[in-house]
DNA sequence: CCCAAATGATACGGGTGCGTATCAATTTGG
DNA sequence: CCAAATTGATACGCACCCGTATCATTTGGG
């Protein structure tokens, strides 16, 4: 087995060591223990897992279509926005993204006839961005399989917690992009 | 399409279209939602901002010290792991990554003189990786920062909160994982 | 005891995240 | 009104995710 004697669990909380009797401390002294200690449950690797798992259960579910979780995010994006179309460093901000990442993503959807770029009529640096009939129907196909993925794995919680939580995950979503904006490009 | 002119707002809500006086649904209309509407808070859009915006912090407050978020959370699972090492398939598994990528992600470390790789002792496929003193030194050193990262986050959450918030997010992980390995792998 | 199935690790390739640099166009301040 | 700062987009490069294929070793059932 790949616990040998003697270990201290990872965060998947298998197994007590030592001579804790309980399996989940008591609050008390869980408190005391430092915010990362493998016996407490740890944002980021909650995040880790939780995201990690989403992304690999959506893009098998989907896998036969030809599109990408991150293709779908586009144009789920793109279909939400401003219908003569929006610019990339719009649809990069609203999908929490990089214009780099963006870039090359309509890159290949433009490749694949989901998406065009046309000339921005005010900006000529920027593009309109809009999503073809091609890439609407793909969508729309997709969209079925991403809402039974999100309702299955909500149900984990029980109905009455669901709105709550989603509350509480929106202020710490908003948290992090807020640490990651104040952190330091590095100094120069 | 479910909007047609006009738009609607993002989830990152810039602004608030049509006539609409409540920024904020009531519950009863907002159950009768889709449940990928924009006008509801949506798991995946939630944990895709969170994530990243978690992972960008965390890459820009620890860049200086040469470590990738990544190699950090190789470097805290070996840690707590089994003191003699821990093969790359047990690290994938509490990493919830994948054989590829651990397999990469210790090649550098293994050059940057952080990691090296023993031979097992009872199964000649596998190594044992065992962290070296140059990379629990640096483990150290970004543990701190990862540790007030951490803090700074959940300072979005009421105390009170916390736990109930990280317990259901574990639930969810759980969920999305299950959701994962359910998932078909194409046919063959 | 032996062979088929399962398993640990690697190679290869496409997609994505992101720091940095560059270029053209727009905005801003004096 | 013009030069400097800012901004939209792209190029390049490295790190990481992951499907698929391959190879060596181990395991399991007959």
């Amino acid at each position: 087995m790949f616990l040998a004697r003697g270990w201290v669990p990872g965060y998947t909380g298998r197994a007590v060591a030592a001579k804790k009797s309980s399996p989940v401390p008591e609050k008390a002294e869980l408190e005391s223990l430092p915010v990362d200690s493998p016996q407490r449950r740890r944002l980021p690797l909650l995040l880790r897992r939780s995201w990690y798992g989403l992304n690999q259960a959506f893009r098998r579910r989907i896998a036969h279509t030809g599109v990408t979780p991150d293709q779908f995010t586009a144009m789920r994006t793109l279909t939400e926005g401003d219908p003569e179309g929006m610019t990339q460093r719009e649809l990069t901000l609203a999908m929490s993204s990089d214009p780099n990442t963006v870039a090359s993503l309509l890159e290949r959807m433009e490749d694949a006839g989901w998406v065009d770029r046309k000339p921005h009529e005010r900006d000529r640096r920027a593009y309109r961005i809009r999503l073809l009939p091609a890439g609407r129907q793909r969508f729309e196909e997709v969209r079925e399989l991403a809402i039974g993925l999100q309702s299955d794995i909500l149900t984990v919680l029980p109905e009455s917690e669901r709105e709550t939580f989603l509350a509480q995950l929106d202020l710490v979503a908003t948290g992090c992009r807020k640490a990651a904006d104040e952190a330091p490009r590095s100094r120069s």
